[in-house]
DNA sequence: TGTACATCAGTGAACGCGCGTTCACTGATGTAC
DNA sequence: TGTACATCAGTGAACGCGCGTTCACTGATGTAC
């Protein structure tokens, strides 16, 4: 948890803080008039530094953009790295996210409030732009994790489906509660919370095929004789 | 099934001809030379329309690249559709999918060889502009799917978790399978029905605990008084 | 404490690039009589 | 079958735009002695 090892001089100060100013202007811009309404040149103007300046801090618009999910999502992979190997994968994922979720204020807010980066969440959620490069870095997460979950078990995720498996389910339901989550009124992060939570204890009833008494979900290889719905 | 009421004219042959003809020359100066590298001003000239012209059949270059992804998303939407209700959810869904992969190579032939298209998906995968939108527009499609997965069931999908559950679990084993897919030599579809068929059986034994005799994956509250990983 | 030099954050202006749009126009196809 | 007109696919050239890059330069911070 330490910084670096010599304290940081003033030139070093001032640079973390032209760079929180950039990231918070980009943000603040970005929910006040969207994503693509802002130029970079804006933000460089509202940081009251040069465009020039702006790319030497970030690479991209975009990087810019999801700087600070890229510190919530290292907060969870070492979550997920420090759940106790007895539990099972999909709950020390489960667990590993309430934590970092309990904690992830105190990190995010070192750089742009917390509440300007929930509000954030939900302009990528409406930016066609920012939910697909979200999405893709939201895949690379997993990969990432997967290999977490398969260093724990002790497996080769080339050789077990599962660690990539249980990721990506796990995944796929945080994507759908962070799409519920991002169009109701609630805009808080224990609402998405919640929210996740109970999604998370869907994913068994929703899997097994008996929603209203049905036969059962076995292996159907009989195409079966029923009529298709018109 | 039926096209349109009357039959196709000159003018319409025409138009159909120039649009095939732009797919074509898109797909394969994808595959051949990257996404980014080719321009849309290289696309009309193999072609050999205008610019002009190419943006009278596609709204941009992202739209021309997934035209024929489209044709093969509604394929599959129909055979979910058509399955009978009697299948589980999940099961409908995959049979929808082996269904659907049996018949696409007649729908796909009439605009471009499979061929091309299957190894045009490969370039998806590693071309990060592509997979971003490719992952954005397959969350798109999960949500038509849920829609009819619910209306199968007599569910709302405002109400009830479920339907949007199972599919998005459905739609993440898919993706996992498609990256692996991408990555490996054999690019048929044959290869990527069976990979994905082998990741849908470990769906229940990934998301149940006892991968190697674990005590159970019951709703783990205590943290435990093991030691984190180091 | 003071001087000389090295480092490096920031500047300003100009540019390359490709996507997508706009405009006024041509010529082939379709249709009415 | 032939003529007159309407429709509409395609053209060519120019442009707007914002991202990201390049260049030669300035001045503040850091360091050596």
């Amino acid at each position: 948890m330490a910084d670096t090892a010599t304290p940081p001089g003033l030139r070093e100060r001032k640079k973390q803080r032209t760079r929180d100013t950039l990231l918070r202007s980009a943000l603040e811009l970005f929910t006040e008039r969207g994503y693509e309404e802002t130029t970079v040149d804006d933000i460089a103007e509202t940081a009251d530094v040069s465009q020039r300046t702006f790319f030497r801090y970030f690479a991209s618009k975009e990087e810019a953009a999801f700087f600070v999910s890229r510190l919530a999502e290292s907060h969870f992979v070492e979550a997920v790295r420090g759940r106790p190997p007895v539990e099972a994968p999909l709950d020390a994922l489960r667990q590993a996210l309430v934590a970092s979720w309990d904690t992830i204020g105190e990190s995010v807010e070192r750089l742009v409030p917390l509440e300007l980066h929930m509000r954030f969440y939900r302009v990528i959620e409406s930016t066609p732009a920012l939910l697909a490069a979200h999405l893709r870095r939201a895949t690379e997460l997993e990969e990432e994790i997967a290999l977490v979950i398969a260093d724990r078990e002790g497996l080769d995720v080339d050789t077990d489906p599962r660690p990539r498996v249980v990721v990506a389910v796990f995944g796929a339901v945080m994507r759908v509660t962070e799409r519920i989550w991002s169009a109701r009124d609630d805009a808080s992060l224990a609402a998405l919370r919640d929210l996740t939570s109970s999604y998370l204890d869907q994913v068994e009833p929703a899997l097994t095929g008996n929603w209203r008494g049905r036969p059962g979900s076995g292996r159907a290889e009989q195409p079966g004789p029923a009529d298709p719905t018109p």
